[in-house]
DNA sequence: GTATTTTATATTGTGCACAATATTATTTTA
DNA sequence: TAAAATAATATTGTGCACAATATAAAATAC
């Protein structure tokens, strides 16, 4: 009897593994960013505006680029965003094929309450000291991975 | 000047390292699939059927179980699959609350082609032998945190 | 200085992902 | 055994993800 081969197993896929251990972290955090009435990629957004800083002026392919995504997501996710007030959309009078994202007070308030959802992800994760090393070097190594999957 | 708090840093965020990990390894497959007129998440259901054996008969809810998918994900899936000719959908007699999912010859045949998947994926990747350390213990990582994050 | 090319964003279309709800069949219970 | 509860799948609606294409502005070439 032929053996079913083995690298096509779902259980030896790494693939597989990132795909759910991706969707399982997300859900996750939905309980947590339903309460500032985000979803997770519109998270992400707003975590790369505060990082930039409250003044900062992006430009959606700014955002488009530190979060791998293309415009094709990002721009109904960024209108999306305006329209709960969180950001503003304007097109850049300097240069009229850019459009320029800005972080409305509303967004900038946001922040606060944000700060604590990592907190509280890692305790219902029940996350403790004994746990930081493997986390550590599971960033590590999916870091090392992403680096060479973009070449 | 205050700081801006470290955990809330993109960089330092375990959740979009895997989303980006499982974004860029899916778009790794997505040329391979393509010849095979697969999507990734249509793979995955294919290797579920393969792996149960050419006779098997799962019914979607055994999918779901498996992919850790749902029924609004899945069930349109399995039309598209069935509509390419590689699966059928039959209502159990026995039960007609159940759909039994099935191999077609065609989505027995297409295994044969899905075979040379993996490798070729290793392949593009420039994986070596000294990688393989580190790819099993990402997976290992990878597999105790799926485990923590379904309880 | 106009034509060409490049750049930035938007649009369209298909296929997930998932919550919420609906539908229908089976099982359990009163 | 009729009613209630449970189970299996489907449907609906919203929001990504991404390829392909469109649009329009700026840069460059000629």
């Amino acid at each position: 009897m032929a053996k079913y081969p083995e690298q096509l197993k779902l259980d030896n896929q790494m693939c597989f593994l990132l795909y759910s251990a991706s969707r399982s972290m997300t859900r996750l955090y939905r309980p947590l960013l339903d309460e500032l009435n985000l979803t997770y990629p519109q998270y992400l957004v707003m975590m790369v505006l505060w990082e930039s800083g409250e003044k900062a002026k992006l430009s959606v392919g700014d955002i488009c680029e530190k979060l791998m995504l293309d415009t094709g997501t990002v721009t109904p996710l960024l209108k999306r965003l305006a329209a709960e007030g969180y950001l503003t959309r304007i097109r850049d009078p300097e240069d009229e094929r850019r459009v320029v994202i800005r972080l409305t007070d509303e967004g900038c308030r946001l922040r606060g309450r944000a700060e604590a959802v990592p907190l509280q992800l890692m305790c219902n994760l029940g996350v403790s000291d004994s746990d930081t090393e493997n986390r550590d070097q599971l960033m590590g190594l999916l870091k090392e991975l992403v680096c060479r999957l973009n070449q």
